[in-house]
DNA sequence: GTTATATGCTCCATCGATTGCGCATATGTT
DNA sequence: AACATATGCGCAATCGATGGAGCATATAAC
């Protein structure tokens, strides 16, 4: 069974089963019925099928009918929750839907999102999705002149619907919190840095208005050196505070895990034990509430995004607007009294 | 150029450039200058294509060449930097060598592990790495059974040649570290607990008698309640401990990182602070060093495992051993002394 | 007994790209 | 002038699955 070099065709099958390619076809792609095959033709088929271990030609069978069944999706990074998430859910979905889902991950490198999204449309995928894509727009301009319908997640984009957090209510809200927490907890009032994220990325920039709305609001001024959008890396956001040697209460406002770490790593070498820091986190991850000083972690809601992604899928009046999805806001216990226990 | 309900094909620039659908192909598959074309038609041909917008479409010529150029890997999850990476990792390599990868992930769920397989198959693909699958030597003898090679990564399996990590050695070496540390900082020798995983699972079990090597050799007995295998959940690993209320030291050895939630948030839950309490972890996650009382972490060497798989594909006369990779033990600081500061 | 209707299946063109083979015309050789 | 070789390209079969159209035979209706 395994020896054959060529693997078996519904010729194969028709020829072991005395039938037509056309009414082996049809049994196997559930259309015999219809086709008035009898039960008795379709199981004898079947049952070859079984044991000749064949399986469709896909390409085949996609060439022609002109349906793929693809549907593709891009994201940039596997390397934190949000988008592992994100990508187990598209698969989980488009799976139940009788999609065949393929995921491709671009690396936040322009061009590569490019070339993946060149490579799904040549694979004739139904639809793409293109998630937290530095250029969306370019994508959905290719995607369009191929006659691919494209939908923007978590970025948007405005050659296509796009379907995104509401980035500022849950920042101002995040700010909130953490300001709240400082008054109590320290008896301070702020006003808090910024700190993670690229100030050109749609995100960040709603996040960046919500943290100065709530400030407004409070009427408490944000120095310009306290925004530090530095990038979504570690490294960076560890540098960009390793000059910052709080002699009194402060807080952060962080974007993103990523950005967390590096807070995390500069907040536990700070020789005073850093125990007037607080801050909070837009993104969540698991150790988020057992590390010191984190007041509160923003969940985006992943499910929610996905559901009105995959309602827009297939619909082609579109008005290419963006439709805003609100957060979750976890807020932590304060630490437990560790010092006096 | 976006209003052509069909999308252009070989025959419309054929029309459109005045030449034959053959000439049209060869240009733009690259074989033209083998099938001597002159290069004025190529490059009219060219710009027309570009002009048009025109893909090739991937099923007709998919179906025409046997091969697929797809490279199929199946991941149990992305909820952790090791999978993540796996699939990134992958993606790239894949690329770099012309394959078209499709990454497709299971929920550690055999049935949906075997479906996703056979969708593979039905691709074409050329080769399919399954990674941690629960299953692996099903998924081999359905790809066995239709031509299809296939290669197991981080489990192992009998009917496929394994590239997995060396989880006994590496397992040893961390039961070492947190004994050691348990010695200097705590003036206490183990035994040591084990958490996470399951028994049935290979690595576990590899951990495990790594972990009991270590203990046999220094001459400590393991009590058998020390062994707490409770499954991959951050839960059950929490559950299991609840009951556990330390008096004096203790040292944990967790297996993998979902699991290490658990026990972080049993460790920041005790009354006492945990102060006497050291673990290690067989998993890598950026977070980890700034734990308290984590002393070291395993990490999987992703990189190594993935060339060795990558130098297999292809390959026909495999014998279907098992290839260990060496994991690489980091060990951490001890935490500064926040309470003296 | 003749005309409908149902049943069960086959024939064949088709999807779009690829490629072995071969036919002209151009250029070179003696 | 006659022949050899090179250049440039087209013809047509092919990959495997699909589905509209149609052809027998069987059963029902009148």
């Amino acid at each position: 069974m395994s020896k054959d070099a060529k693997r078996t065709t519904i010729y194969d099958l028709a020829k072991l089963a005395e039938a037509s390619p056309s009414a082996v076809s049809s049994v196997l792609n559930g259309t015999w019925e219809k086709r008035r095959i009898s039960r008795k033709l379709a199981e004898r088929v079947m049952s070859l099928a079984e044991e000749q271990g064949y399986s469709v030609n896909v390409q085949a069978s996609l060439l022609r009918r002109e349906r793929s069944n693809i549907l593709g999706m891009i994201v940039p990074k596997y390397d934190n929750r949000y988008f592992g998430k994100i990508a187990e859910e598209f698969e989980a979905t488009a799976r139940a839907r009788g999609f065949f889902p393929v995921v491709t991950c671009t690396q936040r490198d322009p061009d590569l999102e490019f070339e993946a999204a060149k490579e799904l449309v040549s694979y004739r995928a139904e639809c793409l999705i293109s998630t937290g894509a530095t250029d969306p727009d370019r994508i959905s301009a290719f995607c369009d002149a191929s006659g691919v319908q494209s939908i923007n997640l978590d970025l948007p984009g405005t050659l296509a619907p796009s379907v995104i957090s509401d980035n500022y209510s849950a920042a101002q809200e995040l700010t909130g919190l953490i300001l709240d927490r400082c008054e109590k907890e320290l008896g301070w009032s702020g006003p808090l840095r910024f700190v993670g994220g690229r100030l050109a990325d749609h995100n960040t920039s709603a996040r960046l208005e919500g943290f100065l709305a709530e400030h407004r609001k409070r009427g408490i001024a944000v120095p310009q050196s306290y925004i530090m959008a530095t990038g979504y890396s570690a490294e960076k956001a560890a540098i960009a505070l390793a000059d910052f040697h709080p002699e009194g209460p402060a807080g952060i406002f962080v974007n993103s895990t990523i950005s967390l770490e590096g807070v995390v790593r500069w907040h536990s070498g700070l020789a005073r034990g850093g125990d007037e820091i607080r801050y909070g986190c837009f993104d969540w991850d698991p150790f988020g509430p057992l590390l010191p000083g984190n007041v509160g972690m923003v969940e985006q809601d992943v499910s929610a995004m996905l559901t009105r992604a995959f309602e827009l899928i297939g619909k082609t009046d579109l008005s290419h607007e963006q439709v805003l999805i609100p957060c979750k806001l976890w807020p932590f216990q304060a630490p437990l009294a560790r010092r006096e226990g």
